[in-house]
DNA sequence: AAATATAATTGAGCGGTATTCAAAAATGGC
DNA sequence: GCCATTTTTGAATACCGCTCAATTATATTT
């Protein structure tokens, strides 16, 4: 009796450091998890304002106290929603861009990859473009750092485009690049706000067109 | 004795009517623009949630209270703040355009004016831009529905250009709608966020450099 | 296995803010 | 000058972000 006891005393210990273990690598990191992803999506449906510390509380099921054990605030949490989104940014892109030769080409690759990326992750991009951009303190954080790679990825480019003679060399690259990046979040808020389908490969097109020829008559141009 | 008191009643009368009747015209409309004046500069010094309704009561010199005798709620009165502005915008937008000939000067100095338009209004700018633009509410708004005339205002200008031979025929005069209107709103956030001068005029020419000539050299493009 | 120390979690309570509403003040008509 | 109506007020209410003392779970020691 004694000693089946014991043994199931170390089983169970077996099992409670297992558990421990498990928590250490994934549920400790999964507690915070949980609350980022009830944060983002009540956030990206409701809206920062009219979303509450207790809703997510209920939806990560914790108490509202213990969200304040990982983030300092409401903002802090906000902000930590988007910040593996914008990690993996630059690096996906990167991906895409692998084998793809010219400057006009990859341009052309990156419009199809953001507006596919905001077409497949609808949430990070409600919160990235109507709450958190537009702050003040966005520019003081994380996710500004790392979206800054994919920024300076898409200069690299047109200033690779203007070098090998593929772009006109009088263009403002830094002009260009907020451009892309302008039309395509401009774009992009019915579709965010509405819910509505994005009909990528007819928008690329159209884009290009403009961005590449421009509105001007070829014949007028000379 | 009876007279002249009767004589200071009637004067009192008069300057009561008299006093009664400004505010009819005008400072019934004045409290109310108090309130507005009051709002607009606190909500875009502080922003939205920042801001408090004591704040603004306090700065427009009436009760909390009152204010809720002219707006519905907070958000009601941040949107009622940019309303004027709005109104004017398309107007203004097509003063400037008189006597302008072609699709392209005009294209050109639409965006001269948003841009100078956005450096002398800066509070508006911000609460529109940064505040109000973000949210559902603003498309059921009146603001929208009276920048929607200056938005239709472009596009006509671009259809015209279409239609003259001005500007190719096979662009999506929507796409460069938002094209201008996305890239000229995507580089002001940093402006109205850290306060810095913008430097229009080379701006303007960098901006239309790309959308009437494009990137690409024009002999590829043949 | 028990005792102890440490860490994590909880949720009631605090302070502050948007909003309401009963009372007070101002205004308008007679 | 008196009553009816409108406007204004600010104390009271409800709700929310956030804190912290108490509780529970986990780790360590013996």
């Amino acid at each position: 009796m004694t000693k089946s006891v014991v043994k199931m005393n170390d089983v169970q210990n077996e099992i409670k450091k297992i558990a421990t273990n498990l928590k250490n690598n994934k549920d400790e990191g999964s507690k915070k998890r949980r609350i980022i992803a009830a944060a983002e999506q009540i956030f990206a449906q409701k809206g920062f304002f009219e979303t509450t510390i207790s809703a997510i509380a209920k939806e990560a099921g914790v108490a509202e106290g213990t969200i304040y054990e990982y983030f300092e605030n409401k903002k802090d949490l906000l902000y930590a929603v988007p910040e593996q989104n914008t990690i993996e940014y630059a690096d996906f892109a990167l991906n895409h861009l692998q084998g793809i030769k010219g400057a006009t080409n990859k341009i052309r690759k990156i419009i199809w990859f953001q507006l596919d990326y905001f077409r497949t992750h609808r949430n990070y991009t409600k919160l990235m473009i109507l709450e958190i951009r537009r702050g003040p303190d966005y520019f003081k954080s994380k996710a500004y750092e790392n979206l800054k790679l994919y920024s300076d990825l898409i200069l690299t480019i047109i200033r690779e485009g203007i070098r090998d003679g593929e772009i006109v060399s009088d263009v403002n690259p830094y002009i260009v690049r907020d451009m892309i990046l302008g039309t395509i979040e401009h774009i992009s808020i019915p579709w965010l706000v509405f819910g509505r389908e994005i009909p990528i490969d007819d928008l690329v097109e159209d884009i290009c067109k403009v961005i590449f020829s421009g509105l001007s008559l070829k014949d007028m141009t000379f």
